[in-house]
DNA sequence: CCTACCGATCGGTAGG
DNA sequence: CCTACCGATCGGTAGG
């Protein structure tokens, strides 16, 4: 275990500060007294405050993106399975830099945002190809892809406001519940007979 | 149709300036721009930045909670259903008000603070209620209720993020396909009989 | 890493 | 509703 470098523990505290207090209301005074600095010292260390907040993001970015990395050829269901269990295990360990990431990208200025948009995109296309493609496979049953991913986004992406990493269930015992949450969700085949609902009739 | 008093007017500009920007990031002379007023000009109808941000988030909270207000004596999952298109209905309705009040609540003076946390808590009660009370009559079949409630409400609460009230669904066609997602990861009986997973073996 | 300091902007008030 | 202005604070630089 090296020691961190200095532009590490102002990243940190700053990924702190920001996922606490957001980018706005975190002056870089602030994240200099977190390491008993006066705010003009971080500039050996940094270029700037957006600079700051765009490494945070893009870090977490990487780990998503890294995580999301599965073979399409795969089952649907095995697939989306790695995908659910990556995703909620980058929200446990990168909590900070994912509630940063999940609520400060938008004060990026505009180049820094488009790419942050178009890898987001891409990630969220991972999930939307699985699910679309367990539906023509027949492992699904969903009557709109597209919603179905964003309905599956939304319940793993919320997950930063109520997580506890020292909570009650460990990662995988989350893993297990959300999945099985929205594997239902999507009806999943062969296991489960297709049921009749109102609008069959 | 009275025409909108000074006060709503900019109300209206700020939860529009404060959902896009953020709340920090949204200055008085900013609002005023809006209505081609001096900043200054906005004191004599409001008393602070922090209670127009009071304002839009109390009104947000008004209508989920009012949404919310559902016998607990009735079939859990109808309940349900009332409680999902509620708030389904609201956050397609006040899209401003809605996102400034899951965005920036947080902003909110301690005391204020204090008082949203505990309507939103009481909130979250009533889905939580509808779930438990659906898994002990055999409705639904959930694991964890308290953590199928988090899913439900996170599928809900961050579709504010994708949601175009110009969108391609209207609110019952949305409401339709959200509530089939929601009732198939409650694994809703007894119209659809119980699976086999590999954790039963 | 510090002190000293910069121009810009902030929320808000006085006074009319 | 405006002009004029307040003290505080912002991100950042100069210079050592």
């Amino acid at each position: 275990m090296r020691p961190p470098t200095r532009r590490q523990e102002i990243l940190h505290a700053a990924g702190d500060l920001f996922r606490h207090h957001g980018y706005h209301a975190t002056s870089m005074r602030d994240i200099a007294g977190r390491l008993n600095l006066r705010g003009s010292s971080l500039y050996s260390h940094i270029e700037s405050k957006e600079q700051l907040l765009r490494e945070i993001v893009d870090e977490a970015a990487d780990a998503f993106l890294e995580a999301a990395e599965t073979d399409p050829e795969e089952a649907p269901a095995a697939r989306l399975e790695q995908l659910v269990r990556g995703h909620l295990r980058v929200m446990v360990r990168e909590l900070r830099g994912a509630t940063v990431f999940f609520h400060e990208w938008r004060f990026l200025p505009e180049e820094s945002r488009r790419e942050i948009v178009a890898r987001r995109d891409a990630y969220q296309q991972h999930f939307r190809d699985a699910i679309e493609r367990g539906g023509r496979d027949g492992s699904f049953r969903v009557a709109d892809p597209h919603l179905a991913t964003l309905f599956v986004l939304s319940a793993l992406n919320w997950s930063y406001q109520w997580l506890d990493p020292r909570g009650r269930l460990d990662l995988d015992g989350l893993g297990d519940r959300y999945l099985e949450l929205i594997m239902s969700a999507l009806g999943d085949e062969p296991r489960r007979p297709r049921r009749a609902r109102k609008g069959d009739a």
